[in-house]
DNA sequence: TTAATTTATTTTGCATGCAAAATAAATTAA
DNA sequence: TTAATTTATTTTGCATGCAAAATAAATTAA
């Protein structure tokens, strides 16, 4: 049997696992404001920065753009944003909070300390290595698809 | 700006950025062996050890117990593999690569490779460190859910 | 032994992730 | 200026990921 092709050899499947296991521990937390991971996502992007275009919002969230049509569609259903067309270029669309969205942010603020809370047993050092680690593979990829298109 | 809701500070936002470059990085790979990605764990899984109850495989590959239902039926579907009922236990189900599926392994040997090739930037020291701190990471998981379940 | 419970797997309904096609508006080229 | 091209976003069709309900078979309890 070839090494490579050993399950527990893949670093995919460790960020398969990983991230799912992630989705897995915020959904209580996250199911206690009504919203989903992506759409926590989307809205932490725009507690950061809000009035922005869809196409800035997908870059920062790395969401996919048909899935953010569907996510910023729930998410004015529920009355959190609103969308409006840029009076320059109509093709453009804004997103904005509205008071309901921003109100949001308070109650969203214990959840990252309650998330660290599940992971105990990582010390501050292993994070920020592992932080480290993260972007550099991150950056790996984007240079992998540069090349490739 | 309390920094703990800043998105850049999010370990979970790396994990799911970087699983979906991961399939999608992959993609084009298995594509040329007509296969997705969770299809592609599950058929690494059965290269291991053949001849396995589903509850084994979705053990071994973390795969949502649904949405294996419908991969089995595919990978089936496909000829990769057979679906058999045990003939002690008749609620347990065995899968069985038929020789179609035994020789795809051929053709799968050089994708770890070209994956790794695609991940050019990381030293072996790091890929390992890294390796590591997330085994740890998912320890954590599972401890996490150990206790609130 | 028959009913209640447990176990293994599938089905259902919903929310993405993705590629590709479709739309609509703006910009560039002939 | 009109046609061709580009850009921003949505829609479509397919493949999961997930919780919860449904099935079917085995095991345990009364």
């Amino acid at each position: 049997m070839s090494e490579l092709l050993k399950l527990e050899n893949q670093l995919c499947h460790r960020f398969y696992t990983l991230s799912n296991a992630f989705t897995r521990a915020y959904r209580p937390l996250l199911k206690a404001l009504d919203i989903t991971y992506p759409q926590y996502v989307t809205l932490m992007a725009l507690w950061e920065t809000d009035n922005v275009t869809i196409a800035e919002l997908l870059d920062k969230t790395a969401i996919d753009g048909g899935a953010m049509s569907l996510i910023l569609k729930k998410l004015e259903d529920k009355g959190f944003l609103m969308i409006t067309k840029d009076k320059t270029d109509k093709r453009v669309k804004r997103v904005q909070l509205t008071k309901a969205g921003e109100e949001k942010k308070a109650l969203a603020e214990d959840v990252p300390a309650q998330m660290l809370c599940k992971l105990d047993g990582m010390t501050t050092e292993e994070s920020r290595t592992l932080r480290d680690l993260l972007d550099k593979l991150g950056g790996c990829f984007e240079n992998a698809e540069r090349k490739s298109v």
